[in-house]
DNA sequence: CTCATGGCGATACACTGTATTTCTCCCTTA
DNA sequence: TAAGGGAGAAATACAGTGTATCGCCATGAG
């Protein structure tokens, strides 16, 4: 067999290691969420059979947390703030930031505790910046507080989006007239003040609104803190 | 043919209807976790054949979404009460004794707009218990914004009560020694503050952290009403 | 040159959600 | 009463999933 009609090698396997791997699992993430991100279309990605993967990871489930601490990475931000509430606030509107550039992250975001380094990063730049500021327990309230927030309310603005977009309809137009259990439920009269809610309330963007009960939660650490160092 | 050596008719098709396969899924879910629901074992505990169910269900999801709406019937109080702090307080409280009865609520909570019969019921409870105490945006974003806590909340403490269950450790065992990564983490002293927590922090059960938290919240939601009523 | 070894691909398995086809039984109509 | 039709259930089918196991092949050592 002379060098010519070889079968042309396939790709000469590529060395793999875990950040190829969560590489090609966040593209495949990105692109189509997390239900796109199957073990034979990551290993697809890099010429690789399936089984290969399972050498630098033991789970899907492990691949899933390393997605998630690499999008950790891009929440850090880049230099310290010195003022606490200014930090904590930064922190959170990073984190929504990166919710909204990678989707599924609403998906997996308080799902299982954050042990990845970056996630702990996160944790620690919450905790240092309201170190001294209270006792230990306080602080750990505080950012367990203010990490509860952030979580449920991405969690929530990325259902509201998700539903708007499968019905193609701004949300107020969707909570008026399509929604088609709501709208029955709302017409039944049995939820009044949802009624009045839904058509007497101004619609905010949702950054705004994220903004505002954040601020609110800040504010509640606020008085503790003072309280509490006081 | 006789009438004894006939084949024996295997269950007669029992007439289904969505409550009773909620209840199969919901009793699945209970046992086994959401992964346990599969369409096949549902309709297995009916007798029917999986196809069947899809005479009353579109789809997967939908089974889920009537699932989330069962569980938001118990947390729905028995009787009105008429402080809006108490009656936001025990909703939030059962709402989470309902994940901790139900823990595959807490992959769910939060999800999607919560459009059932019973998730209105509850959005309802807490908007009318605001109702007149402020103007309606007010009262949206108060409740949007204990909502947003107690979701997370609870994501927080099931994920770390599967956590600890998954090592078999007592909490506070498990942060101190066993995780390898955050132990080797911690040690490296690239963490400060976060050690400081781990090791100086007192625990406290659950749910006196959830409590704690939600009255911070609730501190928050006082201070903008009087403000706006005032 | 031979042999062992370790990593990799192929194969296999049990299972998933769902589309489609087939069958069966009952009701209507002649 | 016999035949036809229609509905609803069941069986089959399909494309995929995560992961265990097996067998091969290339590359190292002796």
């Amino acid at each position: 067999m002379t060098v010519w009609d070889r079968p042309e090698p396939p790709d000469r396997p590529v060395p793999l290691d875990r950040e190829r791997i969560v590489a090609a699992a966040l593209s495949l993430a990105d692109e189509g969420g997390l239900e796109a991100v199957s073990l034979r279309k990551v290993a697809a990605r890099l010429n690789a059979g399936p089984m290969r993967l399972y050498g630098y990871i033991a789970t899907k489930e492990e691949l899933f947390d390393l997605l998630v601490d690499e999008v950790y990475a891009e929440v850090l931000p880049e230099e310290r703030t010195d003022e606490w509430r200014e930090a904590l606030r930064t922190l959170a509107h990073r984190t929504r930031r990166a919710a909204l550039r990678h989707e599924w992250l609403a998906d997996l975001l308080g799902g299982r505790p954050t042990l990845g380094p970056n996630g702990l990063a996160v944790a620690e730049a919450m905790l240092s910046a309201l170190d001294g500021l209270a006792d230990v327990d306080t602080v750990m309230r505080a950012v367990g507080t203010v990490n509860a927030y952030v979580i449920g309310a991405i969690r929530g603005e990325i259902a509201n989006l998700r539903a708007e977009r499968a019905t193609g309809l701004s949300k107020r137009d969707w909570q008026r007239a399509a929604g088609p259990r709501l709208s029955r439920a709302l017409a039944t009269g049995a939820f009044p003040a949802l009624s009045k809610a839904v058509y007497d309330g101004t619609d905010v963007d949702p950054e705004t609104t994220f903004a505002t009960g954040l601020d609110w939660v800040l504010d509640a650490v606020a008085a503790k803190l003072t309280r509490s160092s006081a």
